[in-house]
DNA sequence: AGCTACCTTTGGATCGTTCTAATTCGGTAT
DNA sequence: ATACCGAATTAGAACGATCCAAAGGTAGCT
């Protein structure tokens, strides 16, 4: 309860130096386990630094070496466990390689997002790792980054022509063989109408999916009605109120692929609100695998993109990207993983 | 594609200073807007930053003043949505404060955490908001802060004994209270056979919310079957497992107070198996409110701690004791709220 | 002794900023 | 002339680390 704890002042290189009457730079040496220095004096110093309770300064080594131990992740939303775990997987492996990370969230707002970059410029990371904002633009995120930091696009698109000589990486789902590999599931299950449920057109990804799934469908020499595909706000009330327009036209499908797992859930609310069971009368598959999915009733059969292990691979192309700076600019597909579960029945058998 | 791009070197105050002709000082007195410099050089010099795309290196001034400008953050789980809530909004508030957010994951291990804390220790944070790791004890906390730092603990009481001299702020939850609140609203319903299920006896806050359930019903003057206190680790599925406990003996409870929501959700799923209906047949709350709890089946009765304003509210706290450290430590209790959903119902009137 | 070689240690400059104590300069009072 | 003023600018030493070139010491070999 007193409030009598002098903040000590910081120890520094030169009072471990004074302490043992060596230089400063033997010091530095000792620190960093330099080969050159006598094992007399490292122990003699090395108790030192426990004695004063010395902590290294990054900040000091980083501003003589020209160099940077942090890396800025910068989230359009924190809040959606997607990205938290997404966070997560890139602080681990950071942590590991002794990188620190910056966070940043911008609420999805492209204005807040040239805040979060500039002002996380300001203390010099190494790299950014950028989960785009919804409306954010390659123009503007140039003018913030510059050529300071290279940078890793994560999960979406910019919206505008991408700078020819910004050579940005970029980490993206494999959305279409996602959608493919849902669409293949359900016509291994016996499936022939299958509907495309949700999403907007104006969206990366909703086009994305949606290919996979005119993919799959075409290579089974299905047909597509042009009234199968329905466009909704990536929520579950939207795809609750549209599911009517799936049974609009007889025959009706007997299954859906859905642009997320909210617009999926979205739906079973709406099939039960009509008498129809999901998983029983009605098939369907998400996207996303987050966690309601595994508990909805029935559970949902899904694609996963493996948060975690994906903020570890963002973190590892960065941190190469750090190594070789010259290196062209690669983008990577990550492949997504069907979870099957009981959503995704045969269709009934009348 | 070009992997041409010369990383550009980094454009500093020299090199301003020689583009427009005047002295480092003049750009630095510019650049922190001073009144000491005449408004026609001041122009001058603004239109040279922007002309180079100068940006400022925080690190070094920091380095200069002896300050510094971020705070380190260290939760124990960025998995669990209610941190991730929590952790957008520290990150917010200190953005607007002019601070960046080095985030730090312990995943529960207590080793982790040492070394989580040294390593960002040595990118000197001005301050530290730690929710401590399961078994994390002060000992070792204080050891690797040791005084370079004000710390905020969050959420969590650290194992051993608070040392005398290391004045840690508090922000914590207001367990008891809540769970009082739960109970109170269930006897209100018309409840007296109420269980308190789920949590570990040797988690502080599962203490904090049982005396809380105690007090209620003694208030009430219920009498408390030592039996009606279920152990369970704080799970879904633990809790649907020890489901059966509850109903071991008659009269059997008709509702149950849970230590979280992850334990309701689980309970939930154990009546179900026993053909009850959660929310007609029995009554229950949880805490913390998580996502999934508007959306069980039935919506969860529970208590929330509005996570993104706690984040907010540890974020002035930490930024308060920076501008005063020699202030008296403060342990701040924030309230819960109970927010009441279709779980809690009356007791079935057979 | 002188020369080389090796191992260890070190002074001083440096990274990009800020701070302090001048310095410059036109103008005004003495 | 000299002194003094206020306003604007600046040189140079910090901050805490690293790097470089050079120096001190010991040892071996002519």
């Amino acid at each position: 309860m007193s409030s009598h704890t002098p903040i000590g002042r910081k120890v520094t290189l030169n009072d471990i130096a004074a302490g043992c009457s060596v230089s400063r730079a033997t010091v530095s040496l000792v620190l960093r386990g330099s080969p050159l220095v006598n094992k007399h004096t490292r122990a003699r110093v090395e108790e030192e630094l426990r004695r004063q309770g010395y902590v290294y300064n990054r900040a000091a080594a980083n501003l003589r070496r020209r160099t940077s131990s942090s890396i800025a992740l910068v989230l359009n939303d924190l809040t959606n466990p997607f990205f938290a775990e997404f966070a997560a997987g890139v602080d681990q492996t950071l942590g590991e390689a002794g990188f620190v990370t910056l966070l940043g969230c911008t609420s999805e707002s492209a204005t807040r997002e040239q805040a979060v970059l500039s002002s996380l410029l300001e203390h010099g990371p190494g790299g950014i790792i950028l989960s785009p904002a919804e409306h954010s633009n390659a123009h503007d995120v140039l003018a913030a980054v510059g050529t300071q930091a290279p940078l890793l696009l994560f999960n979406r698109e910019l919206g505008g022509t991408m700078p020819e000589f910004a050579h940005w990486d970029q980490l993206m789902l494999d959305n279409q063989h996602g959608a493919r590999l849902a669409t293949e599931h359900l016509i291994a299950r016996g499936h022939r109408r299958i509907a495309f449920f949700g999403g907007h057109l104006d969206s990366s990804s909703c086009r994305q999916r949606h290919a996979g799934y005119v993919q799959a469908m075409q290579a089974a020499r299905l047909t597509i009605e042009p009234h199968w595909r329905i466009e909704c706000a990536p929520t579950r009330l939207e795809a609750a109120h549209q599911t009517s327009a799936l049974f609009s036209s007889t025959p009706a499908p007997t299954a859906a692929v859905c642009y997320n797992d909210a617009v999926a859930l979205g739906l079973m609310l709406g099939l039960n609100q009509r008498g129809l069971r999901p998983g029983k009368d009605f098939a369907l598959t998400g996207f996303d695998d987050i966690a309601e999915a595994a508990l909805g009733m029935p559970p949902l059969t899904t694609l996963s993109a493996a948060p975690r292990e994906r903020g570890q691979q963002a973190a590892q192309l960065i941190l190469q990207r750090l190594h070789e700076p010259q290196a062209d600019s690669r983008k990577t597909i990550a492949s997504v993983q069907l979870i099957v579960r009981e959503s995704s029945c045969p269709p009934p058998t009348t």
